[in-house]
DNA sequence: GAAAGATATGCAAACGATTGCATACATGTT
DNA sequence: AACATGTATGCAATCGTTTGCATATCTTTC
């Protein structure tokens, strides 16, 4: 492979003119362009990009996602494909490289993200889920890594942020149940480490008190983004009384929270997934669910990532994509 | 960030020894590792990636992952995604990397792969689709750089490969449905410039033959890893007959196909898809579908390459993975 | 007790770029 | 004509490692 020196020689100039001449310098004469372009198409050279980051020190152009790698959640959502495909779009069209890790838990996510920055490989992380206390925030910023985050992050923390408003997408979904008459609905969701549940929470409690709907202990189930989750959630409530509708955080639990009800009283209690995924409407009979065009978040999380990197321009802190219900109730 | 100097000197000894702590290499007193171990845990040493790669030329421990990107294809079937968080496991536990590309076009994936490349980021590729006169293979053979294939490659390239026997799974799912009696079984598959739909093709047209049963014209269809190519074929059967079961290879298009046959004629007719993807489980009624083990598939295709990288052990040219049937009629 | 071998470490040159500073030449100013 | 200014290029240090070779010290051997 001919490095800068080879392309030196043939055009007859100092490695450091090619050098400029890559970097399109303004100082260097039309001339002396032209000269180097024909050796380097010559000699078909390509910059190695591992001796220019070291030079230039550690512009990698390399953008780091960290992954959940809760199985469940990663196979049966596109969320997380549709999330990093997108950002790897937004990545190629700037010149950007996406690296990627993922770990069963916080433990491991932390240790493969001080993996990523310690080694120097990435110029910025995008981490694609957050938690309560995020120690993966906590450590970026210690280190003043470049991040932005999808999804809500606390209010004392410093960090760039691109979100649905979760809670208001969840409030909307409730009100549009409330609105056709359901009173007793029941809330499913998954884990509340999370800040995602934490809001859609949040959002079904707001549009039950708005309509003045008691919510008891009994209404609401919390556990993790599965099937499963759906299922032990529907025969809790069901030791207690049949509700008339069900939202919940994830379309996997409100899969699963369908298939129960059914099973056990025999007909279809209308229920409202999140993700809007194959699971809710290639089912029969299919059920409601909140879009939240995963592709967007990616798109803009790497956007507004590169906008930081290359300092161009400052993005605002915070940036929100708007939801879409599906009502096929 | 603590240099290798830095480490060298408060452990009062030169770089080299440094380094030669780092590879443990024998040659160093266990007294020496001692010290220096001591100081690079004082200083929080961690060795910059980008310079070791550029002084040991070209060691990254990056794997490149090209995945393609039809959006239907990757969205809809976990098949990419499990294949790349498998082979992202693997990386793990080996101190690799991954870093992916992805392209909506042949065109597009090529151009990737060449920057990959020729940026001397990657040590090795791992191509998850393949086509026939795959320009990637040809390309990664003329640089010579490292490789393993997830599919099936022709007899006359040079290519370490992992794969499903596409054939003997088609074959053995179609001698299931002619064993339940059925005779009219029709084939509706994804682009033949695909190898995997050639082989599934294949493996169809091997049992039909067995039993004796003449395959028209007719009974055969091909276009896209779409529900609309479901529909599409499902449509072309019905302008002749009724097919009594129909293979495909792909649950999205086995999707197509059954509701497209439920609106026409009123009943569902069994289909077979392949993959095992939510939409088979998921729907209702359920319907037959392959398992290909996706992450059997991408966690040994790292696993060769990294064999490969590393030279220690020289692998087979081929490794094979068993398929599973899961009969839902 | 000197030569020969073994063992542990240091020295310095890479790897392939970038970049601040020096310099050569051309041009403009008085 | 002498000097200042500007423009285009070269020189050499640098980034943080790795690694072949030289070297110093310690054993062994006859």
């Amino acid at each position: 492979m001919a490095t800068i020196k080879d392309v030196a020689k043939l055009a007859g100039v100092n490695p450091s003119t090619v050098s400029r001449v890559i970097a399109d310098n303004p100082k260097i004469s039309q001339e002396t362009k032209e000269r180097v372009y024909v050796a380097m198409r010559e000699l078909k050279y390509r910059p190695n990009a591992i001796a220019r980051s070291l030079a230039s020190q550690s512009r990698t152009r390399i953008i780091g996602v960290i992954l959940p790698s809760n199985n469940e959640k990663l196979f049966h959502n596109p969320f997380f494909i549709r999330v990093i495909s997108s950002i790897s779009s937004c990545a190629q069209n700037n010149g950007y490289y996406i690296m990627h890790g993922h770990s069963a838990d916080e433990e491991g996510e932390i240790k493969i993200l001080k993996d990523l920055v310690n080694s120097r490989w990435v110029d910025g992380m995008i981490l694609t889920t957050t938690r309560q206390n995020d120690k993966c925030i906590e450590y970026l910023n210690e280190v003043s890594m470049p991040f932005v985050v999808i999804g809500k992050v606390d209010d004392e923390v410093r960090a760039y942020t691109v979100d649905n408003d979760n809670t208001a997408a969840m409030y909307d979904a409730t009100k549009q149940m409330i609105k056709k008459g359901y009173r007793k609905i029941c809330f499913i969701g998954g884990s509340l480490e999370f800040r995602v549940n934490q809001e859609r929470l949040q959002g079904y409690k707001n549009a039950m008190q708005e309509y003045k709907i008691d919510i008891t202990e009994h209404m609401m189930f919390t556990y993790d983004d599965s099937e499963e989750c759906g299922i032990k959630g529907m025969e809790q409530f069901l030791n207690y009384f049949v509700p008339e509708a069900i939202v919940t955080t994830d379309d996997l639990i409100a899969f699963g929270a369908c298939q129960k009800g059914y099973e056990i009283i025999g007909e279809y209690i209308p229920v409202v997934g999140f993700n809007n995924t194959p699971v809710s409407v290639y089912r029969y009979p299919q059920f409601s669910s909140v879009e939240i065009f995963a592709d967007k978040l990616g798109y803009y999380s790497a956007e507004m990532l590169i906008h930081l990197l290359e300092g161009t321009e400052v993005p605002p802190k915070h940036r929100n994509v708007d939801t879409q219900f599906y009502d096929r109730t």
